[in-house]
DNA sequence: AACTAATTATAAG
DNA sequence: TATTATAAATAGT
């Protein structure tokens, strides 16, 4: 809703994150405060940020609300599709909670495949298929974590790359001027100058072959991603 | 925001009000999930009506939200004046056992590739490990389970055999009696003699033939395994 | 943080 | 429920 429309996906950027977090977390608070007031609606809003930092508003007592979501949601979850998967954090009593403890550490050592002696063949599936989605989920972020990470390196290299070609630029024009300086000071000194200038000229030149070579030995896809 | 200003008060219309309760809401709704996927945030939205129906949206598992925030408002609480909520299960045991529900969400939710932001590249591949050791375990059991049940059908499918074999010899000698009896019971016989036991001897030869059969109606691998 | 241009939400019909 | 004129929210500066 401004200069450009915008995709509905994570924002890259950092700080343009930040800062529209904050713009439409106000917003957000807002809308749910108008609505709670002009509707006469009991309303609850919990944002953790990226950072884990908490933001809230509830209209009235946000542990009334939450009491209250907890009693109807329970009706409600009956029939839910994932039977053994969700904990469900939600009960006062320890008692709930160790049973919960019980079924967690359960469903972990189904998962590592240490107790399954129960199960039919149709719970083993759904676990193979829950192993797999997870599998491939973990391998999905493992591989844009790498990619990364290689960005980076590309690009600090590429940093280098430069910095390097124009601390050889200097080095050049030092040279020059040193060769420059012995020509003058004596007329034997003609070779000497043409050795000089020769090997600099060498040494630029060489710059992209350096720069693969550094590809080569950090195994990285310098150029040709 | 419409062809005219309203003041942020009660709607006094019921129907009016009513309407402005579902248009907002979806508005609501819209912009919180926005605010989740643009800015990685966690977002819970609980709401009941006036006339207390529930509607609620998360950005992840509610109960992981409300867990959350019920772990950080109480550290924020400290000073506050709320002794009431929970005092009386606010003991080391509660506080233990939630922690490790906590962990175990945790845990799972990684297993389930759905909470990944955190790990580096170790941790993921430690996931990736424990999550194909676990697989390749459930595989295996999986693979044991039905070849118990292979098994079983294939014992059970050989007693049915022998059964049958059994059951075919008995009605053959049953019909080689009555043939028999027809044969001395009038000289005309004969052709029918020849004919009956033409048909037997093909049914008890053919007794190999009928288990392929079997094995092939019922799709189970009989006697390849 | 303040400022628009442009988008989006929505009050009224 | 769909439409639309207008208010409000907001993306980029």
């Amino acid at each position: 809703m401004a200069r450009e429309r915008i995709q509905i996906k994570k924002i890259d950027n950092n700080t343009a994150r930040q800062v529209t977090f904050s713009k439409r977390r106000r917003g957000l608070f807002k809308k749910a405060e108008e609505l709670s007031i002009l509707c006469d609606a009991e309303v609850a809003l919990i944002i953790f940020s990226t950072t884990g930092k908490l933001f809230q508003y509830s209209s009235s007592c946000m542990n009334d609300i939450i009491e209250k979501h907890r009693t109807q949601s329970k009706n409600l979850q009956k029939s839910s599709d994932q039977p053994s998967f969700d904990l469900n954090i939600e009960n006062d009593k320890y008692v709930n909670l160790s049973k919960q403890v019980e079924e967690a550490s359960i469903i972990l050592r189904q998962m590592r495949g240490e107790e399954l002696d129960g199960l039919t063949v149709e719970d083993l599936q759904r676990l193979e298929k829950n192993l797999e989605s997870g599998l491939s989920r973990v391998l999905d972020r493992k591989g844009n974590v790498l990619m990364d990470q290689i960005n980076d390196l590309r690009r600090k290299g590429e940093k280098l790359m430069e910095e390097n070609t124009k601390l050889k630029d200097k080095i050049s024009v030092v040279g020059k001027q040193m060769a420059y300086d012995d020509a003058i000071q004596g007329e034997d000194g003609h070779s000497a100058e043409s050795v000089m200038t020769a090997s600099h000229s060498a040494g630029t030149s060489q710059d992209y072959d350096d720069c693969s070579d550094t590809s080569l030995k950090l195994g990285l896809p310098w150029n040709h991603c």
